[in-house]
DNA sequence: ATAGGGTTAG
């Protein structure tokens, strides 16, 4: 039978081919509806385009576009929103935009869920100026926020560093009649979280309990990370073996634990519960891999670590500069100076912009074997430098009894807006002072004092 | 369509 009926069919068929990125096998298909006079619709090419955009790319998703003008089916809002999505995947938010424009243009309205794509798209990729604009444009393209808007709104304050505004924002959502869900909760709670503001955390955490919605994993796991993140271990640990003993453990939760206990030298712990995630069957993305890498280094099993990586690149995985820089860290503290100078180019090679870590792992490495020199070269050389960068240096030239050169990185280390350790602090001056370099003292205590807006 | 995990200094 052919007409509407089969092509409802085609299209189940389709929609589960390009979920899991049988593509090739997808379009074989069309081509043989066709031939029996089944003809897909607009449905089988938003199917399509899902596909392409998440198996393939953007580009190749949006090509399918011209595909539907030949066969003159017109694109719908599914259609865009499918694509935002991809540009959203791929970090592409001026592509977001000009697919949002391509919607206006056509006369196609955008619905919440479009604003909603469109706006994540562009909080996730640091554009958070054209996200409020966007999130105000939507009263006059009468289209409401929902919920799900949002807590979209809330997370991108969160972590774009606005997290008062989230606050307040949070605060007014709670007094309309809206009803919040777990997910503005969890949102606003590790907002609060990451940036410290703990008795606020804390405050909400206790209003979370009164509204009646349950907590999930993810509110554990917030948690929890933030007791490792504060050094609050031992809470954390507790909070773990309370929901370890109800089976309320996921991946997320396996690698924070893991991590965790990497950090306080409990490795057999650690490998007990690496057995566990692996025994579990949980789906092992790159931050499992990370850490199990992560874990392998740390246990002295160089070996395995590598050959985890070559199976993360088997399966798929790329290495990501958390990959890089626990290799990185790790050669450098066994040694192996030159190896992980090599991983370093590397990583420089694949175009992992986020290496600021991996560097500090070298050039603390560097500073540990004595090549000073090479340290304050590579150190000169980085367009982006943090405290840990100039920790490394200060105690490592300190120690070599290099007191003023220390004083002048920690000089320059100030006017760049990096604030320095107090640890790193405390050495450089009883160093000078021991040395009777009262000025040089005084110059620097005055470059703290003229910074206290970064303590 | 929205929320959680993984790397560096002392």
């Amino acid at each position: 039978m052919v007409g509407k009926s089969s092509t409802k069919i085609l299209n189940v068929c389709i929609h589960s081919l390009c979920k899991i990125g049988n593509l090739s096998k997808a379009e074989t298909v069309i081509v043989d509806a066709i031939r029996l006079k089944c003809l897909p619709d607009v449905v089988t090419y938003n199917s399509l385009i899902s596909g392409y955009c998440n198996f393939i790319g953007l580009d190749e998703g949006h090509a399918i576009t011209q595909r539907m003008a030949d066969a003159a089916i017109k694109p719908d809002v599914i259609t865009y929103n499918t694509l935002i999505a991809g540009a959203r995947k791929y970090c592409l938010p001026l592509r977001a935009l000009d697919l949002f424009d391509e919607m206006l243009q056509r006369r196609i309205s955008p619905d919440s869920w479009s604003y909603n794509t469109l706006l994540d798209c562009l909080f996730k990729c640091g554009y958070l100026e054209e996200a409020c604009k966007v999130f105000s444009s939507m009263e006059s393209m009468n289209v409401s926020p929902c919920l799900v808007t949002y807590n979209t709104l809330l997370n991108g304050l969160c972590t774009s560093g606005k997290v008062i505004d989230a606050l307040k924002l949070f605060r007014k959502l709670q007094q309309t009649c809206f009803s919040l869900d777990i997910v503005t909760y969890n949102t606003i709670i590790d907002g609060l979280c990451k940036s410290g503001m703990l008795t606020l955390a804390r405050e909400i955490l206790n209003e979370l309990g009164k509204t009646g919605l349950d907590p999930n994993m993810i509110t554990y796991t917030t948690v929890l990370s933030c007791c490792f993140r504060y050094k609050k271990y031992d809470r954390g640990f507790e909070i773990f073996s309370s929901l370890s003993e109800k089976r309320q453990i996921d991946n997320f939760m396996y690698c924070a634990v893991i991590s965790a206990l990497i950090k306080n030298g409990r490795f057999e712990e650690a490998n007990f519960y690496a057995q566990s995630m692996l025994q579990y069957g949980f789906e092992m993305d790159q931050a499992c891999y990370n850490t199990l890498v992560y874990l392998c280094c740390k246990d002295g099993r160089l070996e395995v670590a590598l050959q985890l990586v070559d199976e993360m690149e088997g399966n798929g995985l790329k290495c990501d500069s958390y990959t890089f820089s626990i290799l990185i860290d790790s050669l450098c503290k066994m040694g192996f100076l030159d190896a992980a100078q090599i991983q370093l180019n590397l990583m420089e090679m694949k175009g992992l912009s986020a290496n600021l870590v991996a560097y500090n792992c070298l050039i603390d490495g560097l500073c540990k074997s004595g090549a000073i020199e090479k340290a304050m070269k590579v150190v000169n050389g980085m367009r982006k430098k943090d405290t840990f960068t100039y920790a490394s240096l200060i105690h490592s030239l300190c120690k070599n009894g290099k007191y003023r050169l220390a004083s002048k990185f920690a000089q320059s280390s100030l006017r760049e807006g990096i604030n320095i350790l107090p640890s790193a602090q405390r050495v450089v001056i009883l160093g000078l002072r021991r040395l009777g370099y009262k000025r040089d003292v005084k110059k620097l205590l005055d470059a703290i004092n003229n910074n206290r807006h970064l303590y």
